[in-house]
DNA sequence: ATCGGATTTGCAAAGTTCTTCAAGTCACTA
DNA sequence: TAGTGACTTGAAGAACTTTGCAAATCCGAT
């Protein structure tokens, strides 16, 4: 058996996989299931080889599969486990950034009064 | 006003920044309380310096506060919404990573198989 | 004042990740 | 079977991050 990977390593990589705008653009996008490349495409609008290498990325690390459908390829995030981690991630994360604009913005409120 | 940061761009900031296995580490000691420099440095066990760069990580995007107390430096993760945010997103990945392990578990003895 | 421990900062070297361009594959159709 | 559209792959350079050393800072004790 291979040496375990030490678990608070394997959530940094994790989260350094989803630290990327166009991964979590890709995954918000699969989170109302499967699409083609051509939709990705068109709606993150980037270079079809720059999307090409992110979902590469995702795929490598087993967090969505592909299948060839015609002359088309489509992407679908993989397993259920990793859909629902993508939803509450989601929840919790726009939470928490709504949090703190509303943070920033009496930030900067103090800031305009001192000066 | 400044341009608004696009929600997405902002996940995947945040993401990216939890994704370094120092920082993670750090957040997860946290968890149970406020912890000097010192400990932290004992838990973990990397150059103090290291470690205290990737404090300044976490501390430069809000993430952990910190303030001295005679003459040791105390941590504490930021803010209520935090705190939640690191919990839910702990108890999630620790359940998709273990769902992994069974997948790869599964997948390698199916190599074995194909041998 | 000076020292010593605790922590942070500045900085260059090493390592990693991104972006792009060019070339490659695959499936469909003419 | 040559041509075309839809993607993917390879590779090189740019851009970014991490690391560790040396110097700086801060505080309490001498």
């Amino acid at each position: 058996m291979s040496a375990p990977v030490p678990l608070y390593q394997a959530k940094a990589e994790f989260f350094r996989i989803l630290g990327h705008p166009v991964r979590i653009r890709v995954l918000e996008l699969l989170q109302d299931g499967p699409r083609p490349v051509r939709d990705l495409l068109a709606e993150i609008g980037i270079e079809a080889s720059s999307l090409s290498q992110q979902l590469g990325v995702l795929r490598r690390y087993g967090i969505v599969v592909s299948h060839r459908e015609a002359s088309t390829v489509v992407y679908e995030i993989a397993g259920g486990d990793i859909a629902e981690l993508m939803r509450t991630a989601r929840r919790i994360l726009t939470e928490l950034l709504v949090g703190q604009s509303e943070l920033l913005a009496e930030l900067r409120e103090a800031e305009a009064v001192n000066r």
